[in-house]
DNA sequence: ACTCTCTGTAAGTCGTAGCTTACGGTAAGT
DNA sequence: ACTTACCGTAAGCTACGACTTACAGAGAGT
């Protein structure tokens, strides 16, 4: 159920933006926290939260700490959209081929 | 950036149980309550939040509302999760030809 | 040693999301 | 017409999550 946990985090539209940042490549908290709406401190918490979530992991060079984005933590979120959508298509095909033998009595 | 509501309302562990209670095929929204740990009014206020999502539509029959999996609602997220894994790659495989020319120095 | 930069954490405030109970409205059965 | 089943919405309460300010520690440079 760890899809759960990663769509909690990525819920939240400011800690999206700072997984945003990441997309293009690793960067350090104070290059992430500049441009956002948010003071540094609020971006530290969001970051601790998606590596909490298995979304981002943690370099450390010299005194500051490189985020970057870890795929796998992804992977779980995927599969489970990806099963959804064929269970969804199957319920709707079963659906599709009732023989008119609805409850709804004619009328 | 509708992927963001989906986000936002898949969030919740009871809403995305009703959800998954769509996954098998249509339901009224008494069987979608029934085993649920929360009244019947909540699962009517989650379905309305799915419904504004786009991730579910609503069909009458008689006095019961039927509700049933909407998928176009899931493919922004698809597409939004996608783009982002191939994003992720390429930034790892930049990062990864980076010249050993990095900031820090030999040591 | 002193300082400056970069960061994580503690404490506290405030808004909002999710829940419950209560009510109203509509369709169908008798 | 009356009742019963099914459902949506309003009002209100409570808990939690996101943010800020303040503080502490660790590394690098002088």
């Amino acid at each position: 159920m760890t899809y759960g946990n990663a769509l909690t985090v990525l819920a939240d539209p400011t800690r999206r933006q700072v997984f945003e940042r990441l997309r293009a490549g690793p960067h350090a908290v104070n290059a992430i926290a500049a441009g956002l709406p948010v003071s540094r401190p609020a971006v530290s918490q969001h970051l601790k939260a998606l590596k909490a979530a298995g979304l981002v992991q943690e370099r450390s060079e010299g005194v500051r700490r490189i985020y970057s984005v870890r795929r796998e933590g992804l992977a779980d979120l995927r599969d489970w959209l990806d099963s959804f959508w064929d269970d969804a298509l199957e319920a709707f095909k079963r659906e599709a081929e009732k023989p008119t033998a609805k409850k709804t009595r004619s009328r």
